[in-house]
DNA sequence: ATAAAAATTTAGATAAGTCTAAATTTTTAG
DNA sequence: CTAAAAATTTAGACTTATCTAAATTTTTAT
């Protein structure tokens, strides 16, 4: 079978893959994965040789359609375990991805189904994003980045880009939480921070920085 | 920090020094973690560098305070994720041992604390093994094997000695359900097999190799 | 008490994953 | 179009955990 460090990069370069076009440089694994370039380049002619990735010497990588079944795989176990640790378990989203991190690479099909359906069949995790089918289906999700949003629209929080501590504690402290719906007010032209609403009349401050990570639909 | 292999000698060590007495010999720790004898010396004198066990060269080894109190944290997350994966994700007793061998190595104390409270502080895995405490006591039991009771005796069934899928499922078979309350009835001299009449009337055939694997009270 | 047997350790090797430094290829700028 | 810069790969080394085969120590039996 295939190793954690395997499956985290696996996991890394669908990540990346998702975020730009093209193939995955060596230098932003590397980056990624916290290694040096030459231990990359090492990994990928493994998961080259059981053709998990399409790797051309210094053109990249893609991954294989049995490569993204696998990360996709790797992908749900996460999410669902999130799910499990904030629902279950109480813990803040802010303090689960590590957890998470481990207990992803727990390799047993029907775990995860019975996790699946002790969490009744979650479709997001507790930072808004979708969990991949047991089929390997990620679901697609259009949902707009909250700095896009304009003047007067009325939107629903669905989601961070950003899935730092540091981020998710801040929101926390503004009441910013997932599900919640907010009123754009006026956009400063000069920072483009932004007044938001919410429910309770409650005026929120938003800076462009925490705007561009959010996602609202 | 120690890795899972490390942590798997410790939790090994300790298992096998409750079932002897005197100090733990490479051959059976070689047996048990199905390795040579000549892998386990190494990691023997890792283990003794980071002062886990007590280790003189051919004299066996035996756990350091520290050594025991890992151990013992160890076999606590073992049991507390079998309740979880039996209680909470209904699965049978007999498929729960090697996902609680991964899950085992988790290692985040709230993790553990919260599954504990979510458990409702559960005192014995789904095996009748006690859980450890948080503090790192491991409560006493006082067992009797049912090879060792007397016929006409009224016990209860608390625990088994083996783990095999087979013999669990034997079990299941047989309607030997951890808590249900036997009567015996007359030993076979010939090959101390035994019948037991359980609450609902219903005679049971015990064979002397079931018998001496479990623990009543 | 001593020789044979059993247990254990040492020596030397391998595989995975990582590193640094050097070599090579590709990209970018002038 | 070429030279410098950037990216990537190769070479050689280290660590962890494992192995086999050989050497050593302890135990067992005459
Ligand atoms: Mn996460
Ligand atoms: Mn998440
Ligand atoms: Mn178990
Ligand atoms: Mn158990």
């Amino acid at each position: 079978m295939h190793s954690f460090t395997e499956e985290n990069y696996l996991k890394t370069i669908y990540a990346i893959s998702l975020r730009q076009d093209g193939d995955v440089s060596t230098n932003a694994l590397a980056e990624v994965t916290a290694t040096k370039a030459a231990s990359v380049t090492d990994m990928l002619r493994k998961l080259a040789d059981k053709e998990l990735i399409h790797y051309k010497k210094y053109q990249g990588v893609r991954l294989t359609e049995e490569g993204e079944r696998l990360a996709l795989q790797i992908i749900r176990r996460h999410r669902l375990w999130e799910v499990f640790l904030v629902d279950k378990l109480g813990f803040g989203w802010d303090a689960v991805h590590d957890i998470a991190e481990e207990l992803e690479h727990i390799r047993s099909d029907e775990l995860t189904a019975r996790l699946d359906a002790f969490l009744h069949y979650p479709q997001f995790d507790p930072h808004g994003d979708p969990i991949p089918t047991q089929t390997g289906q990620m679901p697609e999700t259009e949902y707009r980045k909250l700095s896009d949003v304009n003047e007067g629209e009325a939107v629903r929080l669905m989601g961070v880009l950003e899935h730092s501590t540091a981020f998710l504690q801040h929101l926390d402290r503004c009441q910013l939480t997932l599900g919640c719906a907010v009123t754009l007010g006026e956009i400063n032209p000069f920072d483009r921070s932004v007044r938001v609403v919410s429910e309770t009349g409650q005026p929120i401050f938003v800076s462009h920085e925490v705007a561009r990570n959010l996602l609202v639909e």
